[in-house]
This record gives structure tokens, sequence and C-alpha cells, in this order.
DNA sequence: CTGAAAAAAACTCCTTTGGGCGAG
DNA sequence: TCTCGCCCTTTGGAGTTTTTTTCA
């Protein structure tokens, strides 16, 4: 057998493989778009492509090694080699089903859980391209927004480009961490390590490996495992890094895309390549260092933290003010600042939208090349590792790119360095499990980390990342995640005070007076918890709602009663058309009679535009009025406020039901009509009623007769509807008697001439066997309401498949009509 | 260079008790 | 003649957050 001959069957049989876990649609789709564009090609040519996107990985490493390599490996035809990646078809069932774009496709999906598949070679290998080959980019399309969006020049972004911010954000950390996930699952694979395990020293191996006494020690022989891995593995340069959002329609894509993004394999044999060669970035470095701890038994997982382009605007101004307008002087773009990209920036007096998005570009990297002899490596790295410490019962950090072990906080990028934001570090386990770590690498989780990150949509709204990551996680975690879960919210309760007074603002656990909303209080203002610039500080418990009277009337609260001296007054605000005009004759009467506020308006003497506020505290449930002697109590506008079920009049009863009023005024008995709430419109208030309220004495009675009412008036309905069912089946069958008589007596003409349109209609009665009505001929008069509604009833009969009883005379007529309709092409219609 | 504060812009959410007219 | 229900119209501005600008 030729190599051709394989390649052509590979080819021919399966085309590009489709992704594991996709639709049929999809997959169906995707196979046919691609078969279209890969020609069944022969090896060589195969082997050149491939040789120029391998370009990083295949460099020093020629076939030898890896058929050295397949040596050892058992089960597999010795002609299987790295450029022969598709495997053969005989031996890897799971060859159809491979993926080819491993790296970026493969987003997790909650139903295939990492138990549950076999954890054979293939599972290892499942990632690992076959087939020909192309590299395919993967293109995410959003929906345009709108483009009638207005915008001031040089100002803020627009809600729209926001939203698209946060989406590409979004999906950049889907894309890593099914980056991640993959690259976890390649260090997983039993080959890794073996020969991982061959490449530890024996006194390392058996030092780690030792049930340690002493969690110092514990530690110590982490150290030294690390260091010996750190001095033997060459780093070769950074791994993936931070990019800044720009806008793609704006600075092009060749701008747009980052030169490094970090050390791309298409092959799990390619990472363990490095494995043999030690050398390769620092995010290889840590993958590897990950697979070296886990062929030693060791419980480690593969961190990484998240570089997924900001969505946040954050820039100082000055420098792109500046960086925009030397681009417009200069037009050769060159700048001894090394702004080299700034060619993208547009000139000033371009669009709005253009002008708006000369800002992230430039002022990223204006800061770069200040940078330049920054020493990369003195950097945290993106990947590191994670090892559970039997003997400390905790996570261990251990940074093998520069030999650091459990100093979680020095994995912190430093505020300058741009190409390594700190954000979300995750966690991927030996089961592929991911785990969201990163408050123990943040000391500023709540003032800075948090706001890197998106938020979810208000309290109770819905939180992305937390859906994401419950997929993600496991579901039924083990005590050591109970405990490291505890740990990091220990660590976050205990997170020091702010230092810098925005950061008070909103604050989950501080709060100072000035940054109280207009509804908020103090109370009690204690404990007071510290100064910053001489202003207390105070727990964020203490902040209190306050609402005006009616507010809490609408929560089914009422003031206390008693002397109750409001908390809080704000000036009020006329809010229909109503209050208006009654605040502005309050005006035009003069400064000289300002009404005053009967209610609690006197303690502290304030005019009627001041709002009392009160705090929960300061109220009570509220008490609903009595019913007495069968009267309803009612409020100034004659009805009565039942905006929770708690506030019906006691004794009264909350009766539904459109009409139900009219019903009840009828009876004689007493009712007020229910408000529930408002709606707004045109700056008018209206209220919504529903239903009445009735002495619960009366309630029985008038649902009773209500039922009544509308039973009749369902009767009513139905007997029109009757009628007119009846109407038109005779209107129906009197016609096709005219018809029949007609064809009778002019003979076939009318018929040829009708053909088109009822060569298929069959007159309903007449494919009957008993023929109450008769057959047309014999029906010589129109039929009687009574006959044509038997048949009308028979001939819907026929169809169900039954036979006889039945007295609703509507119920068989919808069916029947969808008969007719569909066997006369319509022309029956029916309400 | 950083942080505070003000300014500006964008966005969110609160506001709290009809009236005319036709059908039945 | 009375009652019911449909339909009319579709704000606006304060509060809050975010971003920009200014200043110490």
């Amino acid at each position: 057998m030729s190599e051709d001959d394989s390649d052509f069957q590979n080819s021919s049989t399966s085309g590009p493989s489709i992704v594991e876990g996709s639709t049929g649609k999809a997959a169906g789709s995707k196979r046919s778009a691609l078969g279209k564009t890969i020609p069944v090609k022969p090896k060589k040519q195969k082997q050149e492509e491939k040789g120029d996107l391998l370009a990083v990985d295949d460099g020093a490493i020629g076939m030898d090694q890896e058929n050295d390599e397949k040596q050892q490996e058992s089960g597999h035809d010795a002609e299987e080699s790295d450029l022969d990646d598709v495997g053969d078809p005989e031996f890897n069932p799971d060859y159809y089903s491979s993926d080819d774009d491993q790296e970026w496709v493969e987003v997790p999906v909650p139903e295939v859980l990492p138990q549950q598949e076999a954890a054979t070679d293939e599972y290892y290998e499942e990632e690992e391209l076959s087939g020909p080959w192309q590299y395919n980019a993967v293109e995410i399309v959003f929906d345009k927004p709108p483009e009638d969006v207005k915008k001031t020049p040089g100002r803020g972004i627009t809600k729209e480009e926001r939203m698209i911010r946060v989406l590409i954000h979004q999906t950049h950390l889907l894309c890593l961490i099914a980056n991640g996930l993959c690259r976890n699952r390649w260090i997983n694979s039993p080959k890794m390590h073996t020969v991982a395990l061959s490449l530890v020293p024996e006194h390392i191996a058996s030092s780690v490996q030792k049930v340690h006494d002493n969690p110092v020690r514990e530690v110590n022989a982490l150290q030294v495992l690390a260091l010996w891995w750190k001095d033997s593995f060459v780093v070769t340069g950074p791994g993936i890094e931070s990019v800044p959002y720009a806008d793609i329609d704006v600075v092009g894509v060749e701008a747009a895309m980052p030169a490094n993004r970090g050390e791309s394999f298409k092959k799990r044999k390619n990472l363990q390549r490095r494995l043999l060669n030690r050398n390769g970035s620092s995010d290889v470095c840590s993958q590897l260092f990950t697979a070296i701890c886990r062929s030693l038994g060791l419980k480690a997982r593969l961190v990484e933290s998240l570089q997924a382009c900001t969505f946040k605007v954050t820039l100082p101004k000055d420098e792109t003010v500046k960086s925009g307008a030397e681009a417009s002087k200069s037009t050769t773009g060159s700048s001894k600042k090394g702004k080299k990209k700034k060619e993208v920036v547009l000139d000033e007096s371009d669009t709005t939208r253009g002008s708006r998005q000369v800002i992230s570009t430039p002022h990223r990297l204006a800061k770069r090349p200040k940078l330049p002899p920054h020493n990369k490596l003195a950097d945290p790295p993106v990947f590191w590792t994670e090892i559970y410490a039997e003997v400390n019962q905790k996570w261990i950090t251990i940074d093998p790119v520069r030999g650091v072990v459990n100093c979680p906080l020095k994995m912190h990028p430093a505020a300058s360095c741009t190409t390594n934001n700190l954000a979300y570090v995750v966690a991927y386990d030996e089961d592929n499990y991911v785990t969201d770590v990163t408050r123990r690498y943040t000391s500023q989780w709540t003032t800075v980390t948090k706001k890197l990150r998106v938020q979810p949509a208000g309290p109770a709204g819905f939180d992305w990342w937390a859906q994401t990551m419950a997929v993600l996680t496991n579901p039924s975690p083990s005590v050591e995640e109970d405990i490291e879960e505890a740990e990091l919210q220990q660590a976050e309760a205990s997170e020091r005070m702010p230092t810098k007074l925005g950061d008070f603002n909103n604050h989950p656990i501080y709060a100072l007076e000035r940054h109280l909303k207009k509804f908020e209080v103090l109370h009690p203002k204690l404990p007071v918890l510290g100064h910053i610039r001489g202003e207390a500080i105070y727990p964020r418990s203490c902040v209190k709602q306050v609402r005006s009277k009616e507010n809490w009337l609408k929560r089914a609260r009422q003031i206390k009663s008693g002397e109750v001296i409001p908390i809080k007054w704000i000036k009020s605000r006329p809010a229909t058309i109503f209050q208006m005009r009654l605040q502005q004759q309050a005006a035009l009467a003069g400064g000289n009679k300002m009404e005053t506020d009967d209610d609690q308006g006197e303690a502290s003497g304030e005019n009627g535009d001041q709002v009392a506020l009160f705090g929960e505290w300061q109220t009570e449930p509220y008490q609903p009025p009595w019913v007495v002697d069968g009267r309803v109590p009612r409020n100034d506008y004659g009805r009565q406020d039942v905006f929770t079920p708690d506030m019906v009049p006691i004794g009264g009863t909350h009766l539904k039901g459109r009409g139900i009023g009219r019903v009840a005024r009828q009876l004689g008995v007493d009712f007020v009509e229910a408000v529930t709430g408002f709606e707004f419109q045109s700056r008018r208030s209206v209220p919504i009623i529903q239903g009445i309220i009735v002495p619960t004495e009366s309630a029985e009675l008038v649902m009773d007769a209500y039922r009544e009412v509308t039973h009749h008036a369902d009767q009513e309905a139905l007997k029109k509807k009757r009628a007119e069912v009846l109407r038109r089946w005779r209107k129906l069958i009197k016609g096709v008697v005219l018809r029949s008589r007609l064809m009778e007596e002019y003979g076939e003409d009318m018929a040829v001439d009708e053909d088109d349109e009822r060569d298929n209609w069959v007159p309903p009665e007449d494919d009957d066997d008993d023929d109450e009505v008769g057959r047309p001929q014999d029906v010589s008069s129109s039929p009687t309401t009574d006959d044509v509604g038997r048949a009308a009833g028979k001939r819907r009969l026929v169809g169900a498949g039954s036979e006889g009883e039945g007295e609703e005379p509507e119920d068989r007529s919808e069916p029947t009509q969808a008969h007719v309709e569909a066997d006369s092409g319509g022309g029956f219609m029916f309400d």
C-alpha cells in the first residue's frame, strides 16, 4: 500500500474531520464547505503545507526522534509518523470524529464530562489533527449594531460598542479556556507521563513522592523539584500575552492581531517533544512541569491566568491625544518612541468612529517600548502549577518558570505590565475540571481585580462568568475543594481596607457617608471602623434603604404609629401633570402660606416640597382596615389599594374577574375596586384595577352569581357561534345542491369549467354511507338546520373514527371545517 | 505619576389615582 | 340612560454610572 493510497482513502472517506459534540447539521455543513476547498493531495504536498504551519515546532526535531518515540508505543503502525498524523482509520476508531480545529473550537459542553470519556489513548489524542490539513481561522460573527448610533466625537464608547467589547471579551475567555483544557488533557496523557517520569532525577522524584511528616519539608521538596526544572528548561520566550482591545474594522486585522499569541501546537506530540528538548515558551515550561508533577503521582493542577482582551476603556487621555496629534502631523508614522503601529491612528477629522478608535491601540503601543529592556522573565508567567500538598492540606503554588514556590501573590504582575493582566485565574485539574482560583492570587480582589471581570447584570441578574464556571467546575467537589473554597472566601472577607477614597464607593464591606445614595442612610452610625482623610468609615451593613410613606405602602408596610421622626428629607419632585399644577399653584400663591405636610411635616416644620423618608425599622406591617357591617372601607379615591395580598381589608375578599363589579352591584353587595398598581402614560398616573373587594360573607354569593353570569354569557356566545356555524353549513349545502341540479340539467360543460378548482372537492356528505341528509339530488329543498347540524356532526365523526354521541355541534364544526378546507381548498371561514 | 474631584455624557429608573366614545 | 371596556399616547428628569478633564 502506498502512502498516497492511504491519504487518498483518508481524504475521500472522511474529508476534514468534524468537531466532536457539534450538531449534525453544523458538522455536515462544515464538512461540505471544507470538502470543496481541500482537494486530495499527494503526501508530499501535505507535508510541505504542514511544515509551514508547524514552523514553530518542526525546526530542530527530525523524524528520527519521532520514530524513536513511536517504537515505544505498542499497537501502532511503525509508519505512523509525526507528519503522518492522520493515523490509520483501522487502528483509530475515533479517527473520523477527531478534531482539526482543536485549539479553538473545542469549547467544553456540559454533556461531555471528563470521567465519562474513556481514558484511552484516543482520549488524549483525540484533539490532534488528522487528515489533509488546512488552517482555517475561526471567525466569530456578531450582529452589527444599528448604524444610527449618534456619537459625539472624542467621547466615550457607545452602549453598543461596550456590548461588543464584552462579547469579544467573553468569547476570548472561552477560547482561552478551551485552549487550556486542551493542553491540560494533553499533559494528562500516559505517554506524556512516561516520558516525563524518565526525566526526573531519582533523588528528586523520591523526595517529592515521599510522604513527609513536616509541612515545611513537603514544600522544600517541591522547591527542589521546581528549581531542578527551572534550571533544566530553557525558556525561549514569553507565552500568551494580553492584547488590548482593537476594533478590527478600524485598525485592520493585521494591527488587531498580536504577534505573540503564545506557542501553538497542533498535536500533543509536538508538546511532548519539548519535554525531551527542554525548551520552549514559559507557557510550555509550566505545562510540562505540570505533566512532570502528575507523572510523579502528585495531585497537580495546571493554572492559567486568562489573558482575554479587555473590555474596559482605560486610557489617560494625554497619551491618546499626543499620539493622535503626532500621527496627524507626521505622515511617516515613524517615531523614536517606537509607535510602530501609529498608522492605524486615523486622522482626527475622520469619522467619529475613527477618532474614538484611536484610543486603545496607540496607548498600549506607546507604553510597550518603554520597557524594552524589561526582563519578561522577571514578570510572572501566565501558566503555572498548583500542587495539593497532603501534609499542608492546601494547594501550593509553584511557578516553574522562575522557580518560586508557595508565593501566590508573586504571580500577580506589576500594574505597569501591559502584557499581563490578572483578572481570571483558572486551575485545570486532572479530571479536566476548571476551578476559579483568582482570589488566591490578588491582594486587591474587591477594588481592582473584580472590576476587570465581566460583572453580573444586577444583584440577581445573569452572571455570565458564574454560569460559565458552573458548567466547567466539578459538580461534586471533593473535601479539599470545599476547604479551598472556604479559604478563598476567607481571603476575600479579610482583604485589607482600601486606601483610595474612590474605592470605598460601592465597596461590599465598607462605606463612607459621602457615597450614600439619595435613598440611603447610615443607621446606626456605628461602629466607626477607621478614618480616611478625616472621614469615618462605616461597615456597609449600616447603610439602610429609606423610602417615602407611599413607597413603603407599596411593600405592605406602614409607618409606625406614634411620633416617628423621618430619618431623612429629600426634595420632592412632581411626577404628574396634576402634581406639577398643584406645585405651580402653590408657588403662585406665594411664600406667605406654604402648605405644610400635615402627616409628618410638623415635627420638623418642613415645607410641602420636601418628602419625608423612613427606614424599615420605622415601619411595621401594614394593618388593613376592617370591613364593618358589610361595608368595605375605601380610600380617598373610592378604591382600595391592594398592592400585595396582605393588604386586603380584614373581613373582605379580593375577587378577580372581568365584569364582576356589575354582578356585585346587581346583588346589592357593597364592593370597592382593587388597585393593584399604577401605569404611567403621558405623565399621568393611571391605577391598575384588578377585580373588587367584597365582604367575605358575600364573597361566595357574588362568586356564584358571577360564575352563573359568565356561564350564561358563555352559553350565549356558544349559541351564537352555533347559529353561525349552522348558517354557513346551510349556505354550503344549498350551494352544493344547486350545483348538482345545474350539472344534471346542463351537462358536463359546467364541470369542465370548474375542474381546475374543484376536481378534488368532495361534498362533505356525499361520501357518507348513511345519508341522513340524502344525496344532493334527493334534497330538493333546503335542509333544515337540524339536518345540517347532524350532517356536520356525522362528517366529523367519520374523520374521527367514532360515531354517535356528541351534543355540541360547535366542537365538531372546527375539525369539520379543517377537513373541508383541506379538501376543497378553503372558502369556508369560521370564527 | 497618582489620586481626587469636577464635569460631562450616557444610561437607568421612578413617577403614583383619566377621559372620550361607542356598544350593549 | 347607564355601565363597561376599548383606546388614546408613548414623558422627562433626577439619580447613577462611566468617562474625561483638571488639578494638586
